[in-house]
DNA sequence: TTGTATGCGTTATCAA
DNA sequence: TTGATAACGCATACAA
């Protein structure tokens, strides 16, 4: 066994000011380079800094400042978001590329649980950070609350029904689903079906809705087939499914790409060829899209982009700015691949 | 437009102590909930608690207490990681867990430029952790320096070659790979080669050891293909350099899940059937393992564990207890699926 | 059981 | 250009 080293006393500014034998409020000068400090004081004050090896307290700084220059960044549900949904990584990735360059520093909080929710509305109300992005939240999440009643600045990426007039970013699902349904109806499919999904979710019920769009008069609803999640699983079925109501069924709508994936297997089983038999196309563009045989025709998610967005919307309020009061809604183009 | 409300000033300890007129000393022992403090006043506290709106200031807190409740999780190279290493999502849910039971904040803190770099220093330095785990740190990691230099407690995941005696927890690659080439070789199979990938990574060179190890006097270097990374178009030129050299080949180790994919593809292309006419094994038993038609066999990583037990190994430090010399390696079960 | 006073490490204001 | 000194909001030892 080995002990750990004992931590030592961190140095201060007054540990500084006397090694430099100045005063620690022209130590403090120096530390946030601020101008009238002489060189003489200067070079002494770095030397001195160097020798006792002073770094900063932040908490001390915050409380005097009242900001923390820190942003967070709230996901829920890591257990299907982390090792499912490919979209958070590209949404976190955006925001810390926006936050790094302005120099906040984004601390990401998972939520897992009750006690999870509790700590994060501490932490935040504690004054932690400036603002906050919240990923994926749910009806009558709590997040919200909290949001509010701080008022701390906030972007929501995905809007909630009951975001009321918060800030967020996200896209129109609605338009996407239509627009990669029409292109699939131009390749000459005449028996179209959807397999929807999530429909509790405004995503869900939205893409529902731009598929119904596309179709118009030609809508079946008997060739619609509602799962309750976007997994694997649920696509393998629900494309099952309908098969068995729809024999002669030749092109799908799968509500993501995890979905039309698990579509594309039971579309295998029963021997169907994909794109020759049925045409299928998926939503999210995620790794899914390339990891199945063949490769999916799909919409793509704007992930980065969106977190990016969110960063910049938080910080806007930081600012002081003001904020589009109808959320900013980001392109979403339709890849096609090989799956229809 | 919309303005944002302004954020209006929070209440102190001292406007509760007024409100309820009792002393700020009173005030804190409610909040801290202390003995000593009678059942009139506490009632009156905690009335004049919610009248005004009061949550403690953690920075105010975390000055006087000297430490802040919270730690950090480092994770560096995002773009692989999350968005392809399915594996960070449950380190990431195993740390949480964990500290979220001994009522720590996780911060997570994601490396993706130098700029990161510095800042994500300034950050532990600035005292916003007591603690910090750190997923995936590489050679010369700056980080290491920084928790050195600082005396953090802390925890690696996986083990750079120069963590001297920095606290880890890891699997054994070696091992874990002899097992699976161990097991390949019991289904039969006659002419086994391993697609070894990220041999700069002491991960990738263990996995080739033990792949070695297991194949002991039958070893034939000739069946060896040596690819740069952990990824699908690697595997699968790998397996096509492999057919090229050794038509022949019945079995496969692949460095890891993805490469078994691309390996996979490659194979299908060729013409030869999985596991038919050649055994394929992978390792990490990531989300690539069922999304293949046939799903690997592989070994698994306790992503989960890992995460725990690189929690619990801060925690411990953090109590003042000794901490293992070696590092802690946690078990890798084979999980056997269809494609060998 | 409660109140008072001091210090935590900074920044910021004001004299010097 | 520099040095005192007063906040910042809280915990805590000590006095009452």
């Amino acid at each position: 066994m080995v002990t750990v080293p004992a931590r030592r006393k961190r140095a201060t500014i007054h540990d500084v000011a006397v090694e430099a034998g100045v005063s620690r409020g022209t130590v403090s000068r120096v530390v946030n380079d601020e101008p009238y400090v002489s060189a003489a004081a200067r070079t002494a004050i770095e030397a001195a800094i160097e020798k006792v090896g002073y770094v900063p307290n932040n908490a001390a700084r915050n409380l005097v400042m009242q900001r923390s220059q820190a942003v967070g960044f709230i996901v829920h549900e890591p257990h299907s978001l982390f090792l499912d949904d490919p979209n958070i990584g590209g949404i976190l990735l955006g925001a810390n590329t926006v936050l790094s360059r302005a120099d906040y520093q984004m601390v990401s909080l998972v939520i897992d649980s009750q006690r999870d929710t509790d700590r994060v509305a501490r932490y935040l109300s504690g004054g932690f950070v400036d603002g906050v992005i919240i990923v994926s939240a749910r009806h009558e999440d709590p997040m919200i609350r909290v949001v509010e009643k701080l008022a701390l600045p906030a972007a929501f990426v995905g809007h909630p029904p009951d975001l009321r007039r918060l800030p967020f970013v996200g896209i129109d699902n609605r338009r996407s689903a239509r627009a990669i349904t029409e292109r699939l109806i131009g390749t000459g499919r005449s028996r179209i079906g959807m397999i929807a999904a999530a429909l509790d979710r405004d995503s869900g019920a939205d893409r529902l809705a731009g598929f119904t769009d596309a179709l118009g008069s030609r809508f079946d609803p008997n060739l619609v087939e509602r799962v309750p999640l976007y997994t694997y699983s649920d696509g393998a079925a629900g494309m099952r499914a309908l098969l068995a109501r729809e024999p002669g069924i030749d092109g799908v709508f799968a509500a993501s790409d995890a979905v039309a994936a698990g579509a594309l297997e039971a579309l295998r089983d029963a021997g169907r060829s994909v794109p020759g038999d049925v045409g299928v196309v998926g939503f999210d563009d995620s790794t899914w899209a390339l990891r199945t045989q063949p490769h999916l025709s799909t919409v793509h998610q704007p992930a980065f982009g969106l977190g990016a967005a969110a960063a910049e919307c938080v910080l806007g309020q930081l600012r002081g700015e003001e904020q589009p009061a109808e959320g900013i809604l980001l392109e979403t183009p339709v890849v096609w691949r090989d799956s229809a």
